[in-house]
DNA sequence: CCGGTAAACACAAACGTTTGCACAAAAAAT
DNA sequence: ATTTTTTGTGCAAACGTTTGTGTTTACCGG
C-alpha cells in the first residue's frame, strides 16, 4: 500500500539532477532555471511528495512547536485561553503540545521535561498553584528555550508574562457594590502567597480607601479553594460582628459554594446577600444563584497575547541578542454586570 | 550563557573514544565495558547532557507525538477525555499535539495536514459535526498513519474507534421516566444524520416497545443544537396534541435551554415537565433548573481507551504486518440520577 | 579571440543519533 | 602453542534536508 515517502533525493534520481538542484527548485531559489524548476515541481506534486518535517526540523534545530503547560482545562478560562494560544500557534505555524498540570508541581516539572526533551522552541506556562520552587524554570532559561508566563505567574525577576489587572478589576467589583450601598463587604480571597490572592486584597483596600471607607482586615478570609475551605470562609463571614451584606469572592467556582452555603442557611440571596465573582462562567446565566457581576478576565485575549510574545520572542532569536529586558503585558479586566 | 547543548560527539572527543561507543554505553548496551560505561555517563551527567530528540526522532522515523483533533475543548466532556488521553500518552513516552476542529470541517482538514507535516506517529480523531467528506481520512489511512475515532465518529468501514452505547443510554434514560409514570415522552433530539441521534432513536424505540407502548414518531424532533433550534423543539413538543410530562434531550446543553424556555412559558419543572438528559455537566448541583438524570458518557474512560487502543497499534506497526481487521471499543453509558 | 560575468547546476558538509559490521585484544578451550 | 570464543571498540553508513562553495557552459563587450 503505503508506498513509503517520496523524498528530494528520488525526485533527484529520476530527473537525473542533484539534490540541491531539487531543494532549491522547491524553495524557488533565484539560481534554478525556470524548465528545471518547472519539471521538479510537476514531478513532487505527481508523486504527492511532502517535505519530511523531521529532517527539517533536525537540521535547522527548530521544531515549530510550542509547549503549553496549564493547570486545568476543565477549567473554562483555559480552555479559552487556549483556542486563543493555537489560533496565533496556526497563524505562525508553529503546532501546540499539551501538558496539564493539575495544579501538581511534581507534574508540572515532569511535562517541562518531557517538553524540553521534544525540543519545543518555546513554552507558554500558567504555573500551578501548588508550585513554589521556580528551579525549573530558571534551568529552562539557562538552556536557551523562550519562556512565557500567563495568568498565574512566578514571583520571579526578568520574565515574560502577560497577566491580567485584577487589581483594577477588584477596584471595580468592590465600587460597584459600594455604590448599590453596601458598606460591609467581605472578601474570600486565595491562598495568601498566590499573586492573584495580593492583586484582589490590594483591589479591596483600593475601592474602600477611595470611598472613604477604613479597611477592615478581619472582613479579608482566605480559602485554599476547596469546596470545604470555600464554605468555611463563609461562615466565618456570615458570624462577623458586623453585618456583611456582600461578599467578594476570588472567582466564581468558590461564588458557587459560598452562595450555596449561605442558602442553606436560609439567607436570601442577593437580596440580604450580594455576591459578585471572578471568571465569567458561560454557564453563568443558567446557574441557581447567580453573583450579581463577576469579572472578566479575557482568557482568549490573554492566551493570543502570551502567544504573540512568545512568537516574537522565537523570531528574535535568531538575531542572538537577546535584550535583556522582559515583556509585560497587562489585559485589563472588566466587571459584567448581569441582569437577571 | 547557554553553551550549546552537548552532544554524544562532544563527549567522544572528551573521552578519547568513538561516537558509537558513547552511545551503546548511554544505552547500557552489554557489549560495552564496565569502565568505559561508568566514565561515559559521569561526563554525560556532568555536562548536563540530554540527547537530541529532533535527530533521534529523524533518525527513528518516529516522533513519539500523537495529534488529538476535537471540537470544543470548552466542552466539559472533551477537556475529560484529553485528560484521559495525555494519562496514557504520558505512560507510553508519547506527547499530545493538540487541535480543535471548532465544528469546522475545513479547519479539521488544516489541522489534519499540519499534523501530518509534523509527522505524528498516529492521530486520534472527534469528528466535528459539519464533517461530510471524509477523503482526508482516508488520505491519512493511505500514508500509514494510524487513526482512531473516539466519541463522534465517521460512517466508514474499516476503522478503529472507541465510542459509547448511547442506545442503552437512551434505554436507561426512557425507562426512568416510563417507571416514574410517565407516558408521553417527547425527545429533543441532534441533528438527524449524526450517528449519535440515531443511537438515541433507536433507544427511545426500544425503551417505548420494552414497556408495550406504541411508538409516535411525532413525539421525537431534531434539534441543531444551536439555542433557537433548542427552543423551537421545546415549543413544538409543548404544543403536542397530547399533553408531553417529560422529555429526553440530546445533551445537557439542550436541556438546559429547554428547561429556560418551558420556565418562562411558567411551566413547573421536575413537576408537570421532567428532562432527563446527557453529558452529566459537573456544575450540575449549582444549576438553576437541572434535569432529574443524565447519562454519563465517561469521556475520560473514552480518552483513555482511544489512546491506549492507538499506542497499540503504533506499537504493532513495527511488525509491518497490518492485521486487517479493526478495533473497536464500546464504552458503557450509566444513568445518574441526581437526588436534589 | 580573449577575458569576464552571469546563469544554472553539482558537490559535499553538516545537523546528532543509531546500528550492522569489522576488528583487535584478551580469555578460554583445545 | 594454536585455535576458538568472548569482550570491548571503532568505522562508516544511513536518516532527509539545507546551504556554502565549486564548476561548467554560454554569452557579452571589447
Amino acid at each position: 500500500m503505503s508506498a513509503k515517502q517520496p523524498t528530494i533525493k528520488e525526485i533527484a534520481k529520476r530527473l537525473n539532477i542533484s539534490i540541491s538542484t531539487v531543494s532549491r527548485a522547491l524553495h524557488d531559489h533565484p539560481s534554478i532555471g525556470l524548465r528545471t524548476k518547472t519539471r521538479v515541481k510537476e514531478l513532487a506534486s505527481e508523486l504527492m511528495y511532502e517535505p519530511n518535517q523531521a529532517a527539517i526540523f533536525f537540521q535547522q534545530r527548530k521544531t515549530f512547536t510550542i509547549g503549553v503547560i496549564l493547570p486545568f482545562l476543565s477549567e473554562a478560562f483555559f480552555s479559552a485561553a487556549i483556542s486563543g494560544i493555537e489560533d496565533v500557534a496556526g497563524k505562525n505555524q508553529y503546532t501546540v503540545l499539551l501538558g496539564q498540570s493539575r495544579d501538581d508541581a511534581e507534574r508540572e516539572k515532569q511535562i517541562i521535561d518531557t517538553m524540553k526533551k521534544h525540543r519545543v522552541d518555546g513554552l507558554l506556562i500558567s504555573i500551578s498553584k501548588h508550585t513554589t520552587s521556580y528551579e525549573h524554570f530558571e534551568m529552562l532559561k539557562r538552556s536557551g528555550i523562550p519562556l512565557v508566563f500567563f495568568d498565574c505567574i512566578p514571583n520571579m525577576p526578568d520574565i515574560h508574562y502577560v497577566a491580567c489587572n485584577m487589581v483594577s478589576g477588584t477596584v471595580q467589583a468592590t465600587s460597584f457594590l459600594l455604590k448599590n450601598g453596601h458598606r460591609v463587604i467581605g472578601l474570600i480571597n486565595g491562598p495568601e502567597k498566590l499573586y492573584a490572592s495580593k492583586q484582589r486584597k490590594e483591589g479591596y483596600q483600593i475601592a474602600m480607601s477611595k470611598h472613604r471607607l477604613k479597611y477592615d482586615p478581619s472582613l479579608i478570609v482566605n480559602s485554599d479553594l476547596t469546596k470545604e475551605s470555600n464554605c468555611e470562609a463563609t461562615r466565618q463571614l456570615l458570624l462577623h460582628k458586623r453585618k456583611v451584606t456582600a461578599i467578594v469572592t476570588f472567582n466564581d467556582y468558590v461564588a458557587l459554594d459560598a452562595m450555596q452555603y449561605a442558602h442553606d442557611q436560609n439567607i436570601d440571596l442577593n437580596k440580604d446577600l450580594c455576591f459578585v465573582s471572578y471568571a465569567n462562567l458561560p454557564l453563568a446565566q443558567h446557574l441557581k444563584y447567580a453573583p450579581m457581576a463577576s469579572v472578566e478576565q479575557h482568557p482568549y485575549l490573554q492566551g493570543q497575547k502570551a502567544a504573540e510574545m512568545l512568537v516574537e520572542l522565537l523570531g528574535k532569536k535568531e538575531d542572538e541578542k537577546e535584550t535583556p529586558g522582559s515583556y509585560k503585558i497587562i489585559v485589563d479586566s472588566q466587571l459584567m454586570v448581569y441582569n437577571i
